[in-house]
DNA sequence: TTTACGATCTAT
DNA sequence: TAGATCGTAAAT
């Protein structure tokens, strides 16, 4: 197994995000290993996206997205869920690629003790999903993803055939304007 | 200080 | 289809 280097999530923020199909992201927690294969992503690009959190501007909750890439960027959102991104791309650019999905691999005994009353299609199959499984909160966020010291990281997986990959819309992001909301910017793998 | 709203999930 | 529930950023 190899962790993802720095110079993978320096790569433009779009690129990134269809090239970290298949990769594996990985929680340590109390030495029990989590691992699930990323399977659906999105791009967020830029102050001009209208989409991207960054769209305001350097903020206190933005500022690691203006930092080196292969940080995590952890929001929380709806006065209950956390979502995890790739902070992507050139310092001071601010960009980041959201984990929407992934398939569970290892660890899944230690899942199921978050997910398991659901059924396991539906364990990490969205953003804020990933993350109560993974147990990942924002006490993660802002942490190196290129080390593995803090539990939370992205190893090499086998490419995803170009012929399976899929891209479209990102998904709840209703009142932007165009064209940021068409932009094909979400990325998954068909089955 | 107040307000409006959100890169969601779940139960109805 | 609506309710949960609170941090963030803009408005007051």
């Amino acid at each position: 197994m190899t962790v993802l280097a720095r110079a993978f999530y320096e790569q433009e923020v779009v690129d990134t995000a269809r090239l970290l199909l298949g990769k594996r992201l990985v929680r340590e927690i109390d030495g029990i290993r989590l691992s699930g294969t990323i399977c659906e992503t999105e791009a967020y690009r830029g102050e001009e996206d209208l989409a991207c959190h960054a769209k305001s501007g350097r903020t206190p909750r933005t500022a690691v997205m203006y930092g080196p890439a292969g940080h995590a960027y952890v929001y929380f959102t709806y006065g209950m869920h956390w979502c995890l991104n790739a902070v992507c791309g050139a310092e001071d650019f601010p960009a980041a690629v959201l984990l929407r999905a992934i398939w569970p691999v290892d660890g899944l005994d230690e899942i199921a003790k978050r997910r398991g009353r659901f059924p396991r299609e539906q364990w990490c199959n969205g953003p804020a999903k990933l993350c109560q499984a993974f147990s990942i909160t924002g006490e993660q966020n802002t942490i190196d993803l290129c080390s593995t010291r803090s539990g939370l990281w992205i190893e090499d997986g086998p490419e995803s055939a170009p012929e399976k990959i899929c891209s479209g819309p990102r998904v709840g992001i209703q009142s932007v304007p165009e064209p940021w909301r068409s932009m094909p910017w979400r990325f998954w793998v068909s089955e």
